[in-house]
RNA sequence: GGUGUCAUAGCUCAGUUGGUAGAGCAAAGGACUGAAAAUCCUUGUGUCCCCGGUUCGAUUCCUGGUGACACCA
């Protein structure tokens, strides 16, 4: 079995391609995007459309509420889970398409098997970050952890407080739980990146901002305004839309903003995809070539 | 046409009592192991409008240009 990876940056042009590349393999299209697995940001996250849908079978898109609990491991899990599923209809192939770049090396490479976090503990941890007792907790890695703490960016309080979460779960250090090595996948990965240049990337980032703010961003922000402190919506062309609700921003200040974002998360994910050795890059209009390839 | 004010980074501007300059925004680079569209780190960007003068030294002071703006005609 092949697991075609469709990636690039936001706005690149993966939907549209996606739905030609599942159709020639005549895959379902596993979607690995972390945010449209929620439901309700449709429009902000530029999910697939239902016509879109009809064509092709998604998996991942939609399937969560907003609020609900997800992770890079469990993404992880769900897609093994479904491939084994899949693999009585779909022998040969599948394809696999998104930007989440961690989702993506959590089904390619593989996250190590930490213990789930107790809640109490995540929830003590959160308390104390907000609290300001950060510096109070560094010292507790530096002690509980010494081995992390010394390769760890400790100056970002995310790390600090998930290394101290698993320790404080299991009684042991967090980097005892680090293996860093690629594991066994019933597939091999076929990973096809699409890329332009940063000009014309950056155009359609522009230009698809001012197209989801026709299509009713605003209303959709204001839909999920009451949920707005959920992780899920702290996402670009959310949050600075309730800076707008709030009154703190005006309306074309935060719609620079959702683009000035979307840029930097695009740069962002070029920056990741750089080190991926085992991508195979294409401009989106070499389609032929790239059907091709997966032929 | 006259008078005045201004001219400094891609943009908006600060500053140098004369010792070749710094903020914000924009931009660029990087990290990343269970919330990753998250979170965190780093970095400049310069004929200081042009010609000349004074000075050891001028982006800064002076003469003259040029351009922008304002007011007066």
């Amino acid at each position: 079995m092949t697991l075609y990876v469709l990636l690039g940056p936001t706005a690149v042009g993966k939907t549209e391609l996606a739905l030609q590349m599942a159709q020639k393999l005549r895959s379902p299209i596993l979607s690995c995007d972390s945010r449209q697995i929620y439901r309700g940001m449709e429009i902000g996250t530029a999910a697939p459309t239902p016509e879109q849908q009809r064509q092709v079978r998604h998996y991942f898109v939609g399937t969560h509420r907003i609020g609900q609990y997800y992770s890079a491991a469990q993404y992880e899990q769900d897609v093994l889970a479904l491939v084994r599923q899949l693999s009585a209809a779909h022998p040969a192939s599948l394809l696999l398409t998104g930007g989440s770049m961690m989702y993506i090396d959590a089904v390619c490479h593989g996250i190590d098997d930490i213990p789930s976090v107790d809640s109490e503990v995540r929830e003590t941890l959160r308390r104390r970050l907000l609290d300001g007792e950060i510096d109070k907790m560094r010292g507790e890695l530096r002690l509980l952890d010494p081995d992390y703490y010394l390769t760890a960016d400790t100056r970002n309080p995310k790390r600090v407080v998930h290394a101290l979460e698993v320790c404080y779960t299991t009684g042991r250090p967090y980097s005892s739980f680090l293996r860093n090595e690629p594991k066994p996948r019933p597939f091999t990965t076929v990973k096809i990146g699409l890329r332009r240049d940063r000009d014309e990337l950056f155009s359609r980032i522009n230009e698809r901002v001012d197209a989801m703010m026709s299509a009713g961003l605003l209303d959709e922000a204001r839909r999920l305004y009451p949920y707005r402190h959920e992780n899920a919506l702290n996402t670009v062309g959310y949050k600075e839309l309730f800076r707008h609700l709030d009154g703190e921003w005006t309306l074309a200040f935060a719609v620079e903003k959702i683009k000035k974002n979307t840029r930097d998360y695009a740069k962002k994910q070029m920056t990741w995809f750089a080190h991926d050795a085992d991508i195979h890059w294409f401009h989106p209009d070499e389609r032929e070539q790239i059907l091709q390839m997966i032929s």
